[in-house]
Parts: structure tokens; C-alpha cells; sequence
DNA sequence: AACAGGCAACTACAAATGTAGTGATCATGG
DNA sequence: CCATGATCACTACATTTGTAGTTGCCTGTT
């Protein structure tokens, strides 16, 4: 479906793990997050669990019975959708005071200056 | 105070409301946000409330007995945390793919671009 | 065959959020 | 003086989120 589920702070991180390589088992995500995140693995299954109720994971029953899990949909989808809201909630939905807050309040090299004005000029053509 | 408080997405249109305009008595916020949130008076007092818990408003006792809200926070320092937190979760706290993505997602005008360009200028002498 | 280790399924539970209703009070117009 | 309408302070209650614990089942291991 069109619509980027919902998906929540804690969540997010597990959707990462699984964007960045999928299909994996609960516990295989578990120790994927451990360094950063340290949670129970009943936590990550839970975390699991509720995305697979949202649509944002599917399973899959491999041979052996046990589950894994992959992305139901897409990252750049669901970037999207955040964005939009994120936007929409604190810049009104304007994208240019979103886009004046960010370029003056982050520390950018000469080299991404010259690719973010490079997109801004494909941004007008298209 | 340095943090900034957490301000939740109902929360936040109260504060624009203040932001705008203060002080006011929920009354008042209640009617200025009526066109846009349809919300019981007593749903504005509730936040209100949570948002003075919060340190995100101060009340001022009116003469007569009647209390008006206004912010606490400056509306800067708030976008600038939510700002900051979302780039945190969505692009890993890095500024450049997340102005790469507005970039490419938003419909500019070539006045917009400009600006923009300019900014990033800016930017990088500063 | 009985146990140890995984994995799954359920259950738990507090804090935050969204959205009000109720009852007490107080000043005001009749 | 009394009913009204505005305010206030409490209370309510379902959802969502964060973070697990408990129990049951299956499998491979002595």
C-alpha cells in the first residue's frame, strides 16, 4: 500500500537493520543492534512483532520452522513519509523555511555545499 | 533552560498559538486554534497544563483571578532540538542527506533556489 | 528418555499522548 | 439573591511506546 505505516522511534532502528540486510531472524537483529541499542531479545521481538502488525514487516517461515523477517517497504518510503510529517508539524509544511533552518544550522564542507546547490539547480528543471 | 522541552505534536500547535501571540487565556488559544484543530476547550486546558509541567509555558495571574499562558521556551530553540532529533533518527544525525533529501522531494520556485543557494554560501563562510 | 537452549506466543506494566467529562467556584446580569 | 456562564482543578480512559518477563514447545545432546 501506498501509505508508510507509522513507525516509531525504537522501531526505526530495527526497520535499519533490517534495510541494511534482510531476511533476518529475531535474534540475528538483536545482536545486529546490540552495540548500539542494548536491548533483551524480547524486546526486539516485540519491536518485531508490532511492525509485522503495522505492514511494515513481512516473515518469512524458512525450512527449520524458525522466522525471519524483511522489509514489507520501502526505506525511501517511509523517509517520505517522516519527512512529510516532520515537516508539516514544525515548518507548516513549507519546504523552504525547513531547508533555511537546516543549511544554516548544520556545519557543511565546500564539498557538499557544491553538491546541495548542484541538486537545488536539477531541483528547478524537473 | 538548556534542554529544550520534549513538545508533543498536539502540544506543538498550542505553541505556535502562544507563539504567535501571547499572552492568552486558553479561552483564547482555544478559539485562535479552533479553525484548525477542532478541540474542546477543556482538550487546550489539558495541554496547557502538560505544557506548563513541561517548562514549555509560564502562566501570568491575571488581575482578575483569570490565568494567561506564554511561552517559556523561545520557538527557535524548540524547532532546533526537534530539528536536531530528527535528523537523528531518520538520517543518522547527518545534515547533508537530509537536505539532499528536501532538496530533491520539494517543489521549489527559482526565487526559493536562489535563496537557498545563497544561504549555503553562507554557510560555509561563517 | 530427560534435560538444556532456542525460539515463539502471551502477558505485563508504566509513561506519554490524544481527547475529553465533571464538579466546584466565582463574578455578573437580572 | 439567584441562575448563568466562564474558569479551574480533577479525573478518565483508550492508544501507542518503551522495555521486558514467563511459559510452553521443539530439537539436538547426553
Amino acid at each position: 500500500m501506498p501509505t508508510a505505516p507509522d513507525i516509531a522511534e525504537s522501531e526505526w532502528s530495527v526497520m535499519e537493520a533490517l534495510w541494511e540486510s534482510s531476511p533476518q531472524t529475531a535474534s540475528e537483529v538483536t545482536k545486529a543492534l546490540r552495540p548500539t541499542m542494548n536491548w533483551a531479545e524480547n524486546t526486539v521481538r516485540t519491536l518485531l512483532m508490532r511492525l509485522v502488525e503495522k505492514g511494515a514487516l513481512k516473515t518469512d517461515e524458512n525450512a527449520s520452522g524458525t522466522r525471519t523477517f524483511l522489509p514489507a517497504v520501502k526505506r525511501e518510503a517511509c523517509v517520505r513519509a517522516e519527512g512529510e510529517s516532520f515537516m508539516q508539524r514544525i515548518f507548516g509544511g513549507a519546504a523552504k523555511p525547513l531547508l533555511v533552518h537546516f543549511a544554516q544550522n548544520s556545519k557543511l564542507t565546500a564539498e557538499e555545499v557544491k553538491e546541495l546547490k548542484r541538486l537545488l539547480d536539477q531541483n528547478l528543471n524537473s
